[in-house]
DNA sequence: ATAATTGCAAAAGCTTTGCACGGAA
DNA sequence: TTCCGTGCAAAGCTTTTGCAATTAT
């Protein structure tokens, strides 16, 4: 009767609640990098009564768990991405939406030293305006 | 009589204030890609009674007019960085600093398009611990 | 003269925290 | 039972804005 959710949460060491559930629901396979508020108002849908402090600090134990990645692309708010496995991003100015993005000759995503400092993350972050919001002008 | 500043700032288009030319100074080659309050508070000591808001416009004026470039690499606040020639940034989560890093094979920051979309800018940031934090542990 | 800039202060956003109650283990 | 998690509300920070007085051109 574990459901993915149950499974996930129980490796992690947090306990089974159905907001969590909720949460990692809604970002399981999720491409649209939501921000932290844009998860609280979906879930909020499914969910009334949950609270962004919830949603907040599942996302927060969700990061240090590895589980998801928080992005710094977005100059107005943390983005999250569920998919935490190398690849790059481009952030339209306009429409403020996140695309990944894939290259032919990958930049390597693994260099963990450089200069004598210890490497845990790496983003390749493109900005500017997306293909759709070009059309539009 | 015109020095480096004035001759900037007229470039861009920008009049001529002693707090502007101050600001400039304060970034010319500084390399700790400093936040908006640390630029505020250090041109405050040489520069009592200049507001925040000044501060602050004058960098948006200066990132609009390409001639700094704002940073989002720190997660909680934007830094900004004089040197607008391609370089990564490695950002220590201990201490804050933020490096310039530079690559045997570099990572072509040139790329005017991908996907359909137009690219402005391309930000590689790495994160991890500092070779000074890694030591003191 | 006139249009831009400054300083002050307040507002706006997003993120984070404290605490009492309730629920998972 | 014991802790952890939830919801509510407030606090914290950084960023942004409005406006009257001042200054550069």
């Amino acid at each position: 009767m574990k459901d993915q959710t149950t499974i996930k949460l129980k490796e992690i060491g947090l306990k089974v609640t159905p907001q969590r559930q909720a949460i990692l629901k809604l970002l399981e396979g999720n491409q649209t990098h939501p921000s932290a508020e844009r998860i609280y108002s979906e879930i909020l849908r499914q969910f009334p009564g949950i609270s962004f402090a919830t949603v907040y600090n599942t996302l927060s134990k969700l990061v240090e768990a590895g589980e998801i990645q928080e992005l710094d692309i977005d100059p107005n708010k943390k983005r999250f991405d569920p998919c935490i496995k190398s690849h790059y991003h481009f952030y339209c100015k306009v429409c403020g939406k996140v695309f990944d993005i894939v290259f032919d000759n990958p930049f390597p995503l693994e260099i963990k030293r450089i200069d004598g400092h210890r490497v845990d993350a790496i983003q390749l972050n493109l900005k500017g305006v997306c293909k759709e919001c070009k059309r539009k002008r």
